[in-house]
RNA sequence: GGGCGAUUAGCUCAGCUGGUUAGAGCGCUGGUCUCACAUACCAGAGGUCGGGGGUUCGAGCCCCUCAUCGCCCACCA
């Protein structure tokens, strides 16, 4: 067995095929039982795989193989997102080397550039998922513009129209001049930069003074067609219905008094303008002002600004206006100021602020349940606190401005008749080739809807909704939703929303958000930056296991994940040297299990009778039910880090260090028991494989499906999760393997520190020793011979030749460890080391003493714990004594 | 401008409701190619738990405050 397994597991080649072998069988299909769903967040179609991706698919990966293991029907529902403003960029850039714009191609030969691009790339990001070994159920892989999910959205975008939940009007849009395109408040993206206010004179019209105005955008001067003012701003107050003449116009306009003017700010004087900016467009929507569009699409002044400005960079345009007036005499301060600017989250162009006709939905009749599933406990956040920021954000909502002036997308399903009496509007579930009241000519609104009105829909679009379907019946509603903190807006929130308002139920019910891949200078990665990880490079080089576990082994809940772009081994190295310690504990392992393994319980002839268990059987036996409790409490409750940890101490420092060292004998025909521990062996290995498989499936199944007694066709994937079983939690045996865990280690600290060569046994004395080290010594003794490397192992009564020149160890139990090394001890040395020690207990015994002697510690601290202390007290007192006494019989001074 | 989170070993992080001598991985030092594994084994060094104050018999953990970093929200032009 062992000659047909190279001592170096190569990750390479195992998991493509065996990722192929889960497809074969059908395994990642859920199964009958009770669903548990996961919707993965449909990656954008022209997405490459970064690491983000790597730690949201990870993260979803072991809950869904998790849930499976324990007869859940797992779902977890693939599907890529058509993502308008992005693949529309990625394709106009293609374009643009071709030295094209779309507007050459026109809509449809452009929408089918779209297509062709979509068909021949669409699915690298769905191979690139493989390739971590992510188990979805590929069959019902959706893409947000198949058929389907669009007669779903043209579903709910009627229901919602004739519900009066959309509606198109005239607003202040955030629009992006690169883009050509409206975008949603979220899709807006605040940052704070450094930037100037200024301050203006406006003269009055007959020429008696003037007011000074504060602004951050000078151009948007010449679409001025007001100045407000606080009407209690005394200041002003005589100001108000008079008229100023606006600079570098011909233009007067008047001065307004409105309270949603604050004071204090700026000047207290407000310009007005109405079609860039959202409060002048309220004001002078209060006012009768009319509103002057004084940009281009592409934020060039327009025809609506004196001719030498047309045509202008909005921001060449704010130095010229600036200029001028500087000229006029009209400037009166300019003061550095920083503040917030929206900026595309596509393309991070500043946006700019604009008047213009769009859809919207009203969101706070969708918010109000939306909120209350929160606040009534049926829908839960981890972390908790992510919970208050959809609270907020439901609290405070906005309508969503739908509509995005892209060719790539859903078109808005929404027909004008063109007939001069007639002017229709008809929102339609088909497409309409006439009015549906006058049976005029009609044509479609030339818009799409944006891409997450469609992703929102996807927890029952992608299982058939609107048609009545068997999927949609049983898998929603779902369970768990992992994302990032970033979409908790554009699509989290979303989905709660319309699933109530649609399926009146929620699309879910625990949301767990996790953190964001950086770099050690705690940036996000990201192309532009360079600082990113190729997810495939990692699988390449350290296999998908070790990628996995790295990302999930070092994942707190919801706290980011910092990893080094510059060295990649320090990063993956763990995960990588843990599947390869796997692969020689299993080498090891299969090649000892080879014929019949006995049963270790059950009512078989062969099967191991309690009382065959050597100490170090009970032992591991109890650490494995440890490690079964503690792994599946932290799978539930999302710890996976923790449940990583708690299977890696147990596989590599319990199992690894200790028992397959201890049992060597055994299966070597050495000493007596070999069948039992090969029993025993087989069961803990094959209980934590299945512990671990969530986090690393490959190297689980590859070792699993080899322990002997297995039919090829079985799978880790679909085995039973371990339950726990009480009756092998084993105190005693923990406690007395812990001892001789302490007595070996005093040895080994022993040979190290005299530089006793690896391969010298040496003689050991143990005087007065504890029940448990006895008991220990009692039941293992070969086992601690062999372990700590030793001629023999004497139980002394503290005289004759092992009081003689030794190097010396205590126990805290008080035991004596004496190794007679003879010339090899440096007496000085060994007195210096035995009276640090003695220094340190002291040092404990001092603050414990004082403790003690705290009547307030003594009579309010609880019993329990005042013992506890009192026993430790003790025990250091006897391990000082006991080091006293070899300090006096080495002659030791000082 | 509001709200939230973080600050523990050189690095990346654990440390659950306050009560063992504060832990892990990597890195570092010393020793080993011991018949599963040098991607390994054994031993070891390294921390006044960001500063200050407080509550408590007892604080890495609770409270206040300061500092630094980060996130979310926000129509002060």
């Amino acid at each position: 067995m062992t000659d047909s397994l190279p001592p170096q597991y190569d990750p390479s080649t195992v998991e493509a095929k065996l990722y192929r072998w889960w497809l074969d069988r059908g395994l990642f299909r859920p199964g009958p039982g009770e669903p548990y769903v996961i919707m993965m967040p449909p990656p954008n179609v022209t997405a490459q795989l970064h690491m983000g991706h790597g730690l949201n698919l990870g993260i979803q990966d072991v809950l869904i193989r998790f849930e499976r293991m324990r007869g859940r029907a797992a779902l977890w529902l693939p599907g890529t997102d058509h993502a308008g403003i992005a693949t529309q960029n990625v394709v106009e850039k293609l374009l643009a080397k071709e030295g094209l714009t779309r507007f050459d191609l026109g809509r449809p030969a452009f929408v089918e550039r779209v297509w062709a691009y979509v068909r021949e790339t669409g699915d690298t990001i769905l191979e690139q998922i493989k390739s971590l070994g992510a188990s979805c159920d590929w069959d019902r892989t959706y893409f947000t513009l198949d058929q389907g999910l669009s007669d779903a959205v043209r579903e709910v975008f009627v229901r919602w129209y004739e519900k009066k939940l959309i509606y198109r009007g005239k607003y202040i849009i955030n629009w992006c001049p690169r883009c050509l395109t409206a975008l949603s408040n979220e899709e807006a993206e605040k940052e704070e930069v450094d930037g100037k206010i200024y301050r203006f004179r406006y003269p009055l019209e007959d020429g008696s003074g003037t007011i000074t105005i504060a602004t951050t955008r000078p151009e948007t001067l010449l679409g001025d067609t007001g100045v407000a003012v606080h009407p209690k701003d005394k200041r002003y107050r005589k100001l108000i219905g008079r008229r100023v003449m606006l600079p570098l116009t011909d233009r007067s306009i008047p001065v307004v008094a409105d309270l949603a003017v604050d004071r204090e700010f700026g000047t207290g004087a407000v310009k007005l303008t109405p079609a860039h900016d959202p409060l002048d467009f309220e004001i002078a929507a209060r006012h009768g002002l009319a509103a002057i569009d004084v940009m281009t699409p592409e934020a060039r002044m327009a025809e609506t600004v004196p001719e030498r400005f047309q045509g202008l960079d909005r921001f060449e345009a704010r130095k010229r206006v600036v200029a001028e007036l500087e000229a006029l005499g009209l400037v009166e301060r300019i003061d550095p100021h920083r503040h917030a600017v929206g900026h595309c989250y596509r393309c991070e162009t500043v946006v700019e602020p604009r008047l213009s006709d769009q859809w919207f939905v009203k969101m706070a009749p969708l918010a109000k349940p939306s909120l209350e599933a929160y606040e009534s406990g049926r829908l839960k956040f981890i972390p908790e606190r992510r919970g208050t920021e959809y609270a907020r954000w439901m609290e405070n909502i906005r309508d969503w401005c739908i509509s995005r002036q892209l060719w790539w997308g859903h078109r808005i399903p929404v027909w004008y008749c063109e007939a001069p009496r007639c002017g229709a509007v008809s929102a339609s579930r088909t497409d309409l080739t006439r009015c549906p009241k006058c049976t005029g000519p009609v044509h479609q609104d030339e818009d799409v809807l944006d891409t997450w009105f469609s992703s929102q829909l996807v927890p029952f679009s992608s299982l058939g909704w609107p048609a009545r379907a068997a999927d949609l019946d049983r898998f929603y509603p779902g369970h768990t939703l992992v994302t990032a903190p970033e979409i908790l807006f554009f699509w989290v929130a979303r989905m709660v929303m319309s699933g109530l308002e649609t399926q009146k139920a929620l699309p879910f019910t625990t949301v767990y958000l996790h953190g964001t891949v950086r770099d050690t200078l705690h940036r996000k990665m990201s192309k532009s930056l360079g600082n990113g990880i190729d997810p495939l490079d990692v699988v390449a080089q350290y296999g998908a296991d070790a990628l996995r576990y790295t990302v999930i082994g070092g994942l707190a809940v919801g706290t980011d994940v910092i990893l080094d772009p510059a060295d990649l081994e320090s990063s993956f190295s763990t995960g990588r040297n843990f599947a390869n310690k796997l692969w020689n504990m299993g080498r090891f392992l299969l090649s000892n299990l080879e014929g019949p393994v006995r049963p270790l319980a059950g009512k078989a002839e062969s099967a191991v009778e309690k009382s065959e268990l050597a100490l170090v059987d009970r032992w591991i036996l109890a650490r494995c039910e440890t490690t079964v409790v503690e792994a599946t409490d932290a799978y539930e409750n999302f710890r996976l880090n923790d449940a990583a940890g708690a299977i890696y101490r147990f596989l590599w420092n319990d199992l690894a260090d200790w028992y397959l060292e201890a049992i060597k004998p055994r299966l070597y025909g050495e000493q007596a028991g070999g069948d039992v521990a090969r029993a025993v062996a087989a069961q803990v290995f094959d209980v934590a494989l299945r512990l671990l498989h969530p986090i690393m499936p490959f190297i689980t199944e590859t070792l699993w499906k080899r322990i002997p007694g297995r039919h090829p066709d079985w799978s880790i994937s679909v085995a039973p999760w371990p339950r726990s079983d009480r009756r092998a939690a084993d105190p005693c045996a923990l406690d007395e393997f812990g001892a001789l865990q302490e007595l070996v280690g005093a040895v080994r600290s022993i040979r190290a520190e005299y530089n006793v060569q690896p391969g010298h046994a040496v003689r050991v004395f143990v005087t007065e020793p504890g029940e448990k080290v006895q008991a220990a010594i009692r039941a293992m003794r070969p086992t601690i011979e062999r372990l700590a490397r030793l001629s023999a192992l004497s139980l002394g009564n503290g005289t004759g030749a092992e009081a003689e020149g030794g190097a010396h160890a205590v126990l805290q139990d008080g035991t004596a460890v004496t190794v007679p090394l003879g010339d090899l001890v440096d007496l000085g040395k060994e007195c210096a080391r035995l009276k640090a020690e003695a220094d340190r207990l002291d040092q404990l015994v001092g603050g414990q003493e004082k403790k003690l002697a705290n009547e307030q510690f003594v009579s309010r601290a609880p019993a329990d714990i005042v013992q506890k202390e009192r026993d430790k007290l003790v025990q250091w007192r006897d391990q000082i004594a006991v080091l006293a006494d070899k300090r006096g019989r080495l002659g030791c001074t000082g």
